[in-house]
DNA sequence: CAGGGTATCAACCAGAAGGTTGATAAAGGA
DNA sequence: TCCTTTATCAACCTTCTGGTTGATACCCTG
């Protein structure tokens, strides 16, 4: 079932598991379906909650390949993390798309949310909620709720997973636009250094780190040295 | 050789964070209060979303001591999860008990939920979830949704604590033999915290935070707080 | 019961860090 | 050319931190 060279924690796959009880929970949708991606961006490790067998045969054989919420749809943005189907394709295009009109419609769904987690901006796994005919609309409330589920459940997969965050230097920066000379400071500021030490690391005067820093306070809204430092740890 | 089992590991303060956002954010209360709790089953690091500084500083001064819902009270049940108030006291009680009459109805609350963390059987964090006279009664479905985010934090808490990311706290701690409050006060330190806030969250005075850090500095024979930070992320 | 370990707090001091104002100078774009 | 950005430095002041000393109190162990 598992493919290559693809290894996940064993934890990964419990996880999964809690995170659809969660968001079936929670959220109030007629059925759902979660899955890892592997390495090639395909969905693997399916798994459904009140989804008729039939119907995910059905995606399986033939409608994944125009599903327009298809992992391989999200490869460039990194930061889709909640997409609402209906928002991403408008109802007319709907009409006419087989996928709706052959897969969806059928099938009693009015609207379906996808959620992707991501690993280091790569795409590891994703849960498809759906809402029925029955049902009233998806509001932006509902929405707001699932960003703030998926908030909660990133944070949780990079807890259990320490995943790396050598990008939070690189983000901080470019987030705040800092200068390089900025950059220098907080990469010194980050190893615990002291003022004088990191002047004399860069060769110019205490004053200077200290313009630097008062700066850098000020762009980043920071209030200390020890702040930056737990910062670029610390994503949120 | 003293009790170990108040270590707090290290994410464990923004994992309280994400906690209270999320269920803030997906349960419908008007205010809220999250704390740790430690080995005498005393709340400290507090931490409230919208809830006013003069109720909480109220409730600390005197209501504490009366409050049902207080961690003390549920030493024994170690199954009990989520509490609703109303459930747990009846109508009666409530309009002649002190907590009520003077604390909670003054300040326009309705109701409380109270939801406990538990490691080992062992309460370590608690989140109080308020909503006021003005909003519709909490309902079976709400207390079900909150039993839901229980479930998930409580798995997401148990995930984290494996996690080979505190392996360098611990390690950190143990090494140095660290007693439970330093250890505390290395990772407040970790999160840039100033002497002020690290008392506050502790609930000490500014001197003993820095007696705790000049024990910490002598131990490890670190100079500064900013290198404890660096020490924890660079070792290898 | 004495003693070690832990936790608590106060007072004091020197030095570091944070905050403000103001100034100079090189580099690059409008 | 002027203007902005960036980098540099000084002086001044307040607040925070680190370092020291000393003291009280609790718990556990020998």
């Amino acid at each position: 079932m598992q493919t290559n060279n693809n290894i996940y924690p064993a934890g990964l796959y419990s996880f999964q598991d809690e995170c659809l009880s969660l968001l079936t929970g929670v959220l109030n949708v007629s059925k759902a379906v979660t899955y890892l991606v592997d390495n090639q961006r395909k969905p693997i490790c399916y798994k459904t909650w009140q989804l008729q067998p039939a119907m995910h045969r059905q995606y399986m054989d033939t409608f994944y390949r125009v599903d327009p919420l298809h992992p391989t749809q999200f490869v460039e943005q990194t930061d889709a993390t909640v997409v609402k189907m209906n928002d991403l394709v408008n109802s007319q295009e709907r009409y006419n798309h087989p996928y709706y009109r052959d897969f969806i419609s059928p099938w009693g769904v009015q609207d379906i949310v996808e959620i992707f987690l991501r690993v280091d901006n790569k795409l590891i796994a994703g849960f498809s909620l759906f809402t029925s005919k029955q049902q009233p609309e998806m509001r932006s409330e509902d929405i707001r709720k699932a960003r703030q589920l998926h908030q909660f459940m990133q944070f949780s997969l990079e807890q259990s997973l320490d995943a790396p965050k050598h990008s939070h230097f690189k983000s901080f920066c470019e987030q705040f636009q800092l200068t390089p000379k900025e950059r220098m400071v907080v990469e010194l500021v980050r190893q615990g250094l002291s003022n004088k030490t990191i002047a004399a690391n860069l060769d110019c005067s205490l004053a200077t780190v200290k313009t630097h820093l008062q700066h850098i306070f000020c762009k980043t809204g920071v209030n200390s040295k020890a702040e930056i430092t737990s910062q670029l740890y610390n994503q949120h």
